[in-house]
DNA sequence: CTCAACCTTCCCCTATACTGGAATGTCAAG
DNA sequence: CTTGACATTCCAGTATAGGGGAAGGTTGAG
């Protein structure tokens, strides 16, 4: 009983975007109005907000489409999510070890670029300290 | 005077790449044989390995290019190299730190599903627990 | 009546650094 | 002469999560 724009305000997010999930089955095509307005309700709005909640924890659209297909199935998906987040969980530890070797990595060239001179870089190599 | 297939090889990359960059003004554009191949000498090699130490450094390609436009113009770069490498350490240690905060997040979570049980999730909700 | 604020569909664009593939040309070896 | 390994250009796609904007329909208020 609400128009897109107000669904899309009452979940924080905009009616680009509600018609994107649509578009990507994570929000099942909801009714129309009589003149073609969807027209949606609170359960729609409990669904964006589930959404909001999954990208909050860094998962994909494609895993939280996942977790709504599970509940659609009648199961709870809290295994399901629970198996997610480990995974993510690993991945986000994956990232930081990565961007922490690679920011040691940076810091060693930063004070070597600090320690040389200008002076003292050979044009060849476009600068001798990189 | 070697064609792309082994200036690509000797600096670690693909044809394809090489093409790319001079496309995208990372390397000039270079002489041609009488049959219309590119022919690379070794300035290009070495210009090819700064590229990719710089990407080994995170560097984007617009980054890159700069530093490669103020050697062309004559100067020495490496206090840009500097600059840019300082960025380079503020932005991986922001991006390491919402990393380090949406672990955090996501431990939570994975700790609040394992504590919960799946009788006790509430559908409406579509997993409590996230 | 008209205006503003909604809504609809449709298609393209964004950033990044390439990669894939088609159609075609060049050249040394067998 | 043909085959195979190179090379050329150009066009299109990858992944992600939407955003921009056109062209048009609908409705309530003044």
């Amino acid at each position: 009983m609400m128009r897109i724009g107000e669904a899309a305000a009452a979940a924080g997010m905009t009616a680009k975007t509600l018609r994107f999930y649509e578009e990507g089955g994570l929000l099942p095509a909801v009714k129309r109005s009589s003149n073609g307005y969807r027209d949606y309700n609170q359960d729609s709005v409990s669904r964006l907000e589930f959404i909001r909640r999954g990208r909050a924890a860094g998962l994909a659209l494609a895993q939280i489409r996942e977790i709504l297909a599970i509940r659609e199935a009648g199961e709870a998906p809290c295994t399901h999510v629970h198996d997610m987040l480990a995974g993510q969980l690993a991945d986000l530890d994956n990232q930081i070890a990565e961007l922490m070797a690679l920011r040691s990595a940076v810091a060693g060239l930063h004070a070597t670029v600090a320690a040389g001179t200008p002076a003292g870089c050979d044009p060849e190599r476009i600068c001798s300290y990189l």
